[in-house]
DNA sequence: TTTTCACTTGACATAGTGTAAAGTCTGCTC
DNA sequence: GAGCAGACTTTACACTATGTCAAGTGAAAA
C-alpha cells in the first residue's frame, strides 16, 4: 500500500470531501466515495484500510487544503489576551464551516471505531491549545477573571467551542455564521475577561 | 401490542435502564437487554416496535421514576433572575449524572434513527423551556446584560447546558458533579448578569 | 513477450436490527 | 376436563454496510 497511483489517492480524498460537505457528514457510504472517484469499492480499499483511516486521511488532507497554520496566524500576532481571544474565536469560527462535513463523520464515527476516535481527540487536543494561549495570554495579562484558574478557563472555553455547540447554535438556533463569531467573543469576554480596575 | 404482561414491559425497561447506565450507553444491544430482563430478543420485539421505541419509553419511563417536577420546584420558587439561573443549573447539573446512559444511548441513535432524533429533540426542548425561564426572569429583574436579547441568551445558556458538554467536562477534564455545578454557575452568571449599577 | 501494477468483478464473512411462522406452556372458561 | 387464548420461545431468514478474498483484465514497462 505505498506505490499505488497517487493520483486516485487524491481523486478519493477529493471526492470524500465533496460528498461529506454535501451530505453533511451524514449516509455517506464507501461505495458512494468511490462511485463519486470514479472507480469501484474495492478499489478504495486498495488505497484505504478502512472507512476510519479514510476519514482520518481525509480529515489531514482537508488541514493542508485549508492551510490552518495561515489562518491562525493574525491571532498568534496579537499584542493582548483580549485581542489573541477574540481573534482566536474568528478564525474558528470561520473555520468550522468549512471542515463541518468531514468533522461531523468524524464525530458520528468516533463512537463505535478506535481509530476514529484516536484521530478526533488528536484534532480536539491541538484546538485545545489554541484555547489554552489565549487563555494564558489572558492570565499574563492579568486580565483573566478571578473566578478561573488557567486550567479551568481553558476547559470551560475548549467546551464552549465545540463543534457540537456550533451545529447547535447554527442549525438548531439558526445563527449565521457571523453571528456565531460576534456572539461567542461576547460570551466569551464576559466569562472570561476582567479588565483591572 | 397493548394487553401484554405489563410486568415484562417494566421489567424491560429497568433493564435497559439499568444496562445503559452501566455501559453508559454504549453497545447495549437488544439481546443483551433481553437477557438482563429474562426473556427471549424476540420477546422484547412484543413490547417495543424496536430498539428507537424501546430507547424513548425508557426515557418517559427515567423521567417518572427520577421526578423531574418534584427536582425543579426549587428554581420555579426563586425569588429572583439570579437565584433561579442559579438554582436550574444545580437542578440540571445533579440531574445529567442520572439520565446520562440513556440519554446518550438517545444521542447514539438520533443519527440514524428519525424517531429517536424527534425524541431527544423533544426533550431538549423542553430543557430549554427551563433555560428561556431563567432568562426571562434576569430580564424581568433587568439584570439580564445588555450584551443580550432575551432570545439569543436563551440559545447560549441552553447550548451551554448540553449533555455533550456535561460529558467534555467531566469525563475529557476530568470536573467532578459538584465542580460542574460550581463553575457553570460563575460561567452563566459571568455571561448573562449584570447586576444594576 | 512476459511481467507487473492498478484496478475490476463477484463471492463471501460478519454484526446487529427487524420480520415471520410454528411450537410450548399456563391459566381460564364452559 | 376439553379447549381456547395470550405470552413467550425457537428457529430461520431478510437487510445494510463494512471489510476480506481470489481470480481476472488491460496497459505499460522490461
Amino acid at each position: 500500500m505505498s506505490s499505488e497511483n497517487i493520483e486516485t489517492r487524491a481523486r478519493i480524498l477529493e471526492a470524500t470531501v465533496r460528498m461529506l460537505e454535501e451530505r453533511r457528514g451524514r449516509g455517506v457510504r464507501m461505495g458512494d466515495i468511490a462511485t463519486a472517484a470514479g472507480i469501484s469499492r474495492q478499489a478504495v480499499y486498495l488505497h484505504f484500510a478502512s472507512r476510519a483511516e479514510l476519514l482520518v486521511a481525509t480529515t489531514r488532507y482537508l488541514d493542508e487544503v485549508l492551510d490552518v497554520d495561515r489562518r491562525l496566524a493574525p491571532s498568534r500576532a496579537a499584542n493582548t489576551g483580549v485581542e489573541r481571544l477574540a481573534l482566536y474565536i474568528e478564525c474558528w469560527g470561520q473555520y468550522i464551516p468549512d471542515i463541518y462535513g468531514v468533522a461531523k463523520a468524524l464525530l458520528l464515527a468516533k463512537d463505535t471505531d478506535d481509530a476514529a476516535a484516536a484521530a478526533w481527540k488528536d484534532r480536539m487536543l491541538a484546538m485545545r491549545d489554541g484555547c489554552r494561549a489565549a487563555i494564558e495570554a489572558l492570565h499574563a495579562d492579568g486580565t483573566l477573571a478571578p473566578d478561573w484558574m488557567p486550567r479551568t478557563a481553558t476547559d470551560a472555553l475548549w467546551t464552549m467551542l465545540s463543534v457540537q455547540n456550533w451545529e447547535n447554535l447554527t442549525v438548531e438556533c439558526g445563527w449565521s455564521t457571523r453571528q456565531y463569531v460576534s456572539r461567542i467573543k461576547v460570551l466569551a469576554k464576559r466569562a472570561f475577561v476582567e479588565e483591572p480596575a
